[in-house]
DNA sequence: TTGTATGCGTTATCAC
DNA sequence: GTGATAACGCATACAA
């Protein structure tokens, strides 16, 4: 493998040239910057970005944790985190946490090891282990984090606002007994009140009865329908958690023999991919989350390349889209679908780039 | 940030003790170590990865390049081939490529530069990008490679067996007049000849109108189904290149007022996660995509490791899984569904871990 | 405009 | 067992 010294010594120039030609520097005559090209091109030479790194105590590299890549939750949002790496020069780890704090700690001292500019966690963890980070000079971004503290920059996303918007679509439908599936969490919490704040403006009495605790997936789904299922007076209407959650409740319904949404209506969050395709089409609550992965890697890198943003505390506030999707015509169908193109964006999907809302706070 | 330095001096020790004791290596006394270890501890120090692989040579990296990981097909592979890496030591990078050639190219380049040990190609572009990684030192596993050349480790899916077995199973149920939606790179070719000879061995004919050429994505399924269907004698049943083409199909059949399987069957390959949770469940021809994932890091790091296997080619043969989805009935339900926990392996989905033909052919 | 020297943080090769 | 020293490949300050 040829090195700086190599292309230096054929170039019959010095190793500061071939660098400065390297990096786009001024003060190279065009002439022997086109030779030094040519040469590089000849050698196949590829400079060493560990030595470059290590030299200029810039890494190029990111990281991003994620529970598990395999929840069709987050490709989407890593998609859209790799994309605005990768356009600004920026290498991308990939980390599967399991939602394990052994696991998470596990990749953060990896990718400290590594030296990244900068992690996106989407996984919070203990947040201790991010203060290491943070010490250690990366930037960090979270997403659905508890507090806030430091410089840290936090991703939020309105979990009062979807559970109200959720819960309000049903109730506009003419619902009234509606339950709601949603974790213990602070995700699904936030989603929890928000169906309770709906019900209580619209003067329908919530019951504990309808109130079910779940995970963020399918089984919980599946569980938490049956359950509502069984009582004396079922709910016509279901709050999921998430799309996930939705999928299961729907697959139980049907077993069950209800029909979905005559007998049972359902209402998911986040708008995975194919949950539009789903049948029947999933009515989602639906999150922009190719634009949150981009948003979050961007107020990374922001701060990577302007310290100036150093020591401020940046949110950003997701937009909701809401979304109810319908089984499409065959006229419809003569353009291609929603979601259809699965790996590029796609207009209609609600996963075109697109402004968020950005809010700059500095710190007190 | 702390470095080996600062461990040495505050230890009273030498860097050449602290690096001892950092990599496990013999000739310290226990006592200098667990000291070496608390001061570790206490000044936060995490090596220079960057350094430690500049000097030792080994960059403890790796990548991965899929079309895009929004692509239901790839999670699972990614995942599979980022648990290896991980427990082997090794990050990941992660990048999509959209099918690109020029993306393929940068991130190659890119790859390069990090010195990464491997690369894991599911995207195979042009060989020739390949060839200058190969040169560069690391090892390379190709996906659905068209040739194989030098060390290259290459993952072959059996397109012919998947066509094959695909429409055995319709012609099992008694159809006669099957379609076939597949494109006409060179999987979808394999599975078409499978399509093919299935057809002959039991004596039906083959027409040309039934032979939709397509993308694997699910606009290609939709459009593909929407031709089949105006044919004057359409098909009852169709065999799709891969499960979003069933997807498709399937939508855009629904939408046309046919019941799926009764009027027309459907079936998909690879099974990719909610393809069984599918209304009705997606029969699919499944692989094992975690496995294929998995095999093809561990064939990367076994050459790593062990030089002595330079220069064989390796090649992998992933088994088939034929998995006829059903409707789960309500008791069966009381168990967590197939598919069920997305993002943790779960048995029942095909994708918990297991042994996979293994062949190492020595270069001619 | 170009060349030279020094250091980034580690590991490896020597002596002690 | 332990300590000094060179080298990995590149970038930067400075001299020419």
């Amino acid at each position: 493998v040829a090195t700086i010294v190599d292309v230096a010594r054929v170039a019959g120039v010095s190793v500061q040239t071939v660098s400065a030609v390297l990096n786009d520097k001024a003060g190279i005559s065009e002439a022997t910057r086109a030779r030094v090209r040519h040469i590089i091109q000849d050698l196949d030479y590829q400079p060493n970005q560990l030595a470059s790194s290590l030299r200029s105590q810039r890494s190029r590299t990111v990281g991003i944790l994620v529970p598990s890549i395999t929840n069709p939750y987050w490709p989407e949002i890593v998609r859209g985190a790799e994309d605005v790496a990768h356009q600004a020069g920026y290498a991308v780890f990939l980390c599967n946490t399991d939602g394990d704090p052994d696991k998470h700690r596990a990749y953060v001292r990896v990718l400290r090891r590594h030296r990244v500019a900068g992690i996106f966690v989407t996984d919070s963890g203990d947040l201790e282990d991010l203060e290491g980070l943070l010490r250690s000079g990366s930037q960090v971004a979270v997403s659905g984090a508890k507090g806030a503290f430091g410089s840290l920059i936090t991703l939020g996303v309105d979990d009062y606002q979807i559970g109200y918007t959720a819960t309000c679509h049903l109730l506009d439908l003419g619902h009234r007994r509606i339950g709601c599936i949603a974790p213990l969490d602070h995700a699904g919490e936030g989603r929890r009140r928000g169906y309770a704040q709906a019900m209580r403006e619209r003067g329908v009495t919530t019951v504990d009865e309808l109130l079910i605790h779940a995970q963020f997936d399918i089984p919980s789904g599946q569980a938490g329908a049956r359950q509502l299922m069984r009582l004396a007076w079922p709910p016509t209407a279901i709050v999921a958690g998430n799309d996930l959650i939705a999928i299961g409740a729907i697959t139980t319904l049907k077993a069950l023999g209800k029909r979905v949404p005559e007998d049972v209506a359902v209402v998911g969050v986040d708008n995975i991919p194919l949950a539009a395709l789903y049948d029947p089409p999933i009515t989602t609550v639906a999150q922009p989350l190719y634009e949150m992965g981009a948003f979050a890697m961007q107020a990374i890198l922001d701060r990577v390349l302007d310290p100036a943003l150093e020591g401020t505390h940046t949110t950003f506030a997701t937009p909701l889209i809401v979304r109810r999707s319908t089984v499409a015509t065959a006229e419809e169908m003569e353009e291609p679908q929603p979601g259809a193109a699965l790996g590029t964006r796609t207009p209609g999907l609600g996963n075109e780039h697109q402004p968020v809302a950005h809010k700059e706070v500095p710190i007190g």
